[in-house]
DNA sequence: TTGAAAGCGCTAACAA
DNA sequence: TTGTTAGCGCTTTCAA
């Protein structure tokens, strides 16, 4: 590696001046910037990162922390949070968390000492407590755990009532939910937004309500007892689309027609549901707009760390494809 | 954030002590040695990387770019990485290169400047050149395009003609190739071991041959084409398993019945083969595999950086499932 | 318009 | 066993 000095000896100036042309900053004539601006490429010279973001506390980096990488909707969202970084300059990271607090500790701390400029965490263990020890501008990516932190989700309950309620216009008399993991905010939100629906029909036992940690493994295990155990039930909303497409193989293997015995209903509105044999009828979220915004507001936060905290809310779609149809 | 001189204060020692207990070297007493502790704890010091990597040269920090975060090949092959190293004590990132020359070698500098301590990647742009200008270890994963590059791949010639030789004697008559971009190795290696099974029959024309980038939409373009400018094709090896959902898509669509009328192979062994309809015949890499052994070779290295460069080559599997069957 | 030098936070000789 | 100090490569006052 070439350092800044290499540079200034053999431009025939001081590391100050070398300095004042790479950042554009300060009086340098036009000559002497000529010299030293031929040196740097003579050298193929590239500035140290390192000492920079020592001497800057900045780093110029963000990361965004998913709890899930196998989960096709985080790479999608990965996606748009690129873009909007690589736009404004900054390096954009991606750390997979695996849905554990551990991990997700871990690589908040590494990266603080790395001095990240930012992070986007899609987290459902970080708790309030955590966040006020993290110096970080953060902002909190499609769940909800501190009104102090900036906040971009979709709404969820919302997209939960049109799943339901699409279900119940399709004629559907006995529908069943399943869940992400409790802990996170929109599970919890889902749950709301399909009890909103359901709750007061007399069919509705809790029952019909099952937990598949919006994994698909998990979730097949779980609708598999649900259908055996429940075969009047019609209608399926999952909590994800991942959790849906997984909902379409037990059915297949259960014998159970989708849609004509079972109508499925997924959310994320993620490619994979495009892909099935059905296709999937979904509750899309604004993918892209979620991690651009997400990206956007950290960054602004950055510039401007006293920037007040919020929270935005997105609107959901319902898409409806073929593992949906309306009973005769 | 509270640095070292601070804790040095705190505990009445000087900072090369704190040092000291902090990366365990050198004679430190046990007495002197908890007040530091307790300091440390106090003020919830965390050393800063920063200054470290400065210092040191290294980062603990290990990324992998992949072509295209989209395909579930990469986000599954991130995950093997990232437990080796994590295992290891590094921190992993990942970063989408979206197949452009200019994002990776952007990434490259960046991670370069940062410091990073190794560097896997999965690269079809990359040349023998740009390679001889990285100092840092650097690991191919999944593609080659330098002998001078310790690399990790499958045998995809022979995955290939695994699945040629499948398809005949299943009793394909008629038997298209889709392949990824010519510019990837594994594009070209595949297509080779495709060519050696049917390159002598005297149905073959290279019509049957159309490339589709690794990329679901783009080969859904190229096989409708195909399919119906040539009807009477029953048997499609894809070059990998996200194109091969794509021609299960284009079957539907075109009322092929996959197997019956079309077997469809596809290569890589992706989750996502397990979730369609029919659930898809593949030649699966040892993904879990390649993406360890990258690591713990890219770790070897950066321990020893005179190691010989090697080529590792992995066997790959034919999983056969519902999109395959044989005819009668 | 330029240069000298301090300092970002840390590690590792070297001295004591 | 501990402390002093010189850097790691850079930016930025301050002086010239």
């Amino acid at each position: 590696m070439t350092t800044i000095r290499e540079v200034a000896k053999r431009a025939g100036v001081s590391v100050a001046t070398v300095s004042r042309v790479l950042n554009k900053k300060g009086y340098v004539s036009q000559e002497t910037k000529e010299r030293v601006l031929l040196a740097i490429e003579d050298l193929k010279y590239k500035p140290n990162d390192v000492a920079r973001s020592l001497f800057k506390g900045k780093s110029k980096l963000i990361a965004l922390l998913v709890p899930d990488i196998v989960n096709p909707f985080f790479p999608e969202l990965a996606r748009s949070v690129e873009d909007v970084c690589n736009a404004h300059g900054y390096t954009f990271v991606l750390c997979n968390t695996d849905n554990s607090m551990e991990k997700e500790l871990s690589y908040i701390t590494a990266l603080q000492q790395k001095s990240v400029d930012g992070l986007i965490v899609v987290s459902s263990t970080l708790t309030k407590e955590h966040t006020e020890e993290i110096k970080v501008p953060i902002v909190s990516l499609d769940r909800t755990f501190s009104a102090n932190v900036t906040t971009v989700k979709s709404n969820n309950r919302q997209g939960a009532k049109l799943a339901a309620e699409y279900l119940k216009s399709i004629g559907c008399k006995r529908i069943a939910h399943v869940t992400g993991p409790e802990s996170a905010s929109n599970t919890r939100e889902r749950l709301k937004g399909f009890l909103d629906v359901v709750r007061n029909d007399d069919w509705f036992i809790s029952d019909y309500i099952v937990t598949g940690n919006y994994n698909m493994l998990v979730a097949k295990e779980a609708i598999t007892d649900l259908l055996l155990k429940h075969p009047e039930i019609d209608g399926l909303f999952a909590g994800n689309d991942v959790m849906a497409v997984g909902a379409l193989k037990v059915a297949e293997q259960l014998n159970v027609r989708v849609p004509d015995d079972l109508s499925i209903i997924g959310f994320d509105g993620i490619t994979l549901g495009e892909t099935t044999t059905p296709t999937l009828t979904t509750v899309a979220q604004p993918i892209y707009k979620m991690g651009s915004r997400a990206a956007e507001l950290l960054i602004e936060q950055i510039n401007d760390p006293s920037i007040l905290k919020k929270t935005e809310e997105l609107p959901v779609e319902l898409i409806v494809r073929q593992s949906t149809r309306k009973k005769r």
